[in-house]
DNA sequence: GCCGTTTTCGGCCCGACTGTTTTCAGTCG
């Protein structure tokens, strides 16, 4: 039993709470306490302890008492109670756009649907056009929506759709009516997995900002257009949705559209203890309302040109869009503590890529170009090792090779170097794949995990930790194995995987490619707490994946980390002696 | 069901759009 698991737990409660018309306030708290729990970076095992759970915020005592229940019986009886009230595949019908609880109760008790299948049906006969409150054009919205939804899972990887993304953002910003543009939601805070994308444009003139992206090519089709809010499906199936405010309004939309919604409740929040009211569109006097202490007000609303008026406003150092989780932002924004966030601009190389030599496409020569044209100082050249028999994995005379090629290829090269290394398998018992008289004529090792995903957590754990403790491995790729919307991240207990790097001094991968953006963002507070290092790596198969370096440094910043907290922001001087730092310390 | 720097009771964010209504409920973000 995970955290996320209880977290699903949780949210699935809410859900179900919300079908019995219970109060909406009680489904919040549930809601809120998945959330917080998920987003809590302490020990699965604490979870036992009650007064630990009555610690996380948003978790009181009776939450406290059921995730108790759920952890040490590994069901709940409230849970199974309440869900036998309903048929399971009820809650299918919750991903549906336009289908909300109250629909979906009315659907079930006057019709008896109770799965996205019996829907479909219903529709084709045309029943759910006669029920109050439904009609014609709901229920050909639904049929769309079931079509819509076998063609589309409704999620995306931030890499799939960011070019789409950035090509819509810079047409509209080209456009002479077009003041600021800018794409909010969980695009602009970096989240793996984005389900739309938010245009803010400020503009005088709406209408011809609102027909522009209405009528882009990318756009497939428009699915709802007003003066102010539009919203479209792009070809590649993402939902964008456009609002159109005027310049004075621009940094209230672009702070609301951004999000996340916790981080946006505690920026109402904060405004109303100053005796403000604070929208998507101003800063205002609160409505005076009769014995209500905390909305006193306190003097002249502060001018906000841009989002950092705001936040000085609201007496809060400027929180970068990645931060705003609600995950301690505003505790470290008001004590002036927020972290310098690692950029871009400041990594100077990277490890972890593979050329022909292995299964990638391009050659030595030609990710060594691809790097220098990145502005990169190093590249670090890791190929498959032998028991990556699918992968074209190096046995070790072909890895000898190789360095011999990367060794004679530096020759050529002025304030460029290239860096050999190995992608090594962790065996199924932690024992690497080469042994450490080869590895240790390499500059430095990334350990994988590459097959037999299915062990225990347990032993898991224990294969990772004993590679790690092996003193030529310089860092622990992809830790969790996850692919995102495809397949979960095997068992493993990451807060020890974190214990044991601190402990030997091994890095730990930011593995930069869209599908597995691991190790997630949401560990690595606690992983720098601990004091491991981390390193971004592109994992990159061919030249044009080494930009996805981008996507990594999205995920660093949600981690808080900063310049020191990654290894490849240090300059080709001073990253050698790190390489080696593990095998020579005593 | 959670929370608390005037609170242990009484709040809990709120505006836009759609479709079904004929003044508003439901959904969404």
């Amino acid at each position: 039993m995970d955290k996320a698991t209880i977290a699903d737990v949780l949210e699935k409660i809410a859900t179900l709470l919300e079908l019995k018309g219970e109060n909406p306030f009680k489904i919040r708290a549930y809601t809120n306490a998945a959330r917080s729990l998920e987003t809590w970076g302490g020990n699965i095992s604490d979870l036992r302890d009650e007064e630990t759970l009555e610690k996380i915020p948003g978790i009181g005592k009776a939450i406290a008492a059921k995730i108790k229940e759920l952890v040490e019986t590994g069901s709940l009886k409230f849970f199974e109670d309440l869900r036998s009230e309903f048929p399971a595949e009820i809650l299918e019908l919750f991903s549906l756009p336009g289908l909300g609880a109250k629909k979906i109760k009315a659907l079930y008790e006057q019709l008896q649907v109770s799965s996205i299948a019996q829907l479909q049906e219903a529709c084709t006969a045309g029943r759910v056009a006669e029920l109050p409150g439904f009609g014609k054009t709901t229920q050909d919205k639904l049929c769309r929506a079931i079509a819509e939804r076998t063609k589309h899972a409704g999620s995306f990887h931030l890499g799939a759709i960011a070019a789409e993304a950035e090509t819509l953002q810079n047409d509209l910003r080209a456009h002479p009516d077009a003041l600021h543009v800018c794409i909010g939601g969980s695009y602009r805070r970096r989240k793996e997995i984005v389900r739309d994308l938010d245009f803010i444009v400020a503009t005088s003139a709406p209408a011809e900002i609102t027909a522009i992206f209405a009528q882009h090519p990318l756009v497939e089709s428009i699915i709802a257009q007003g003066p102010t809010k539009s919203s479209v499906r792009l070809r590649s199936g993402i939902q964008c949705d456009l609002r159109v405010v005027t310049g004075a309004e621009y940094p209230f939309a672009l702070n609301y559209f951004t999000g996340s919604k916790e981080h946006n409740i505690v920026m109402r929040n904060r405004a109303l203890q100053r005796g403000w009211t604070l929208n998507e569109y101003r800063l205002g006097p609160a409505p005076p309302v009769a014995d209500s202490p905390k909305k006193k007000t306190t003097g002249k609303i502060p001018e906000v040109r841009e989002e950092a008026d705001l936040y000085r406003a609201l007496e809060l150092d400027y929180i970068p869009p990645e931060l705003r989780e609600n995950c301690g932002e505003f505790e470290a924004a008001s004590a002036k503590t927020l972290p310098r966030l690692v950029e871009a601009e400041n990594l100077r190389g990277t490890f972890h890529c593979h050329t022909t030599a292995s299964d990638g496409h391009n050659s030595l020569e030609e990710m060594a170009a691809a790097a220098q044209s990145l502005g990169l100082q190093y590249l670090g050249i890791a190929e498959h090792s032998r028991s990556s028999i699918q992968a074209n994995g190096l046995d070790v005379p072909r890895l000898r090779a190789q360095v011999a090629a990367i060794r004679k290829l530096n020759r050529e090269f002025e304030n460029f170097r290239l860096f050999a290394g190995v992608e090594c398998d962790i065996l199924r018992d932690g024992s690497l794949d080469f042994d450490d008289e080869v590895l240790a004529e390499l500059d430095y090792v990334v350990a994988s995990v590459h097959s037999a995903f299915t062990l225990s957590e347990a032993d898991m754990t224990r294969r990772i930790i004993r590679a790690m403790s092996n003193p030529f491995v310089t860092m622990l790729a992809h830790p969790t194995g996850r692919l995102l919307l495809k397949r979960d991240p095997y068992a493993v207990d990451v807060p020890a995987i974190i214990e044991a790097a601190a402990e030997t001094g091994t890095w730990i991968e930011i593995n930069a490619a869209p599908k597995r953006l691991d190790l997630d963002w949401r560990w690595w507070p606690l992983a720098k707490e601990k004091g491991v290092k981390c390193v971004i790596n592109p994992d990159a198969h061919r030249t044009e994946r080494l930009q996805e370096l981008w996507f990594g440094i999205g995920v660093a910043r949600k981690g808080w980390l900063t310049k020191a907290d990654v290894m490849n922001c240090l300059p080709l001087g001073k990253i050698e002696g790190e390489l080696t730092r593990k095998r020579t310390r005593k």
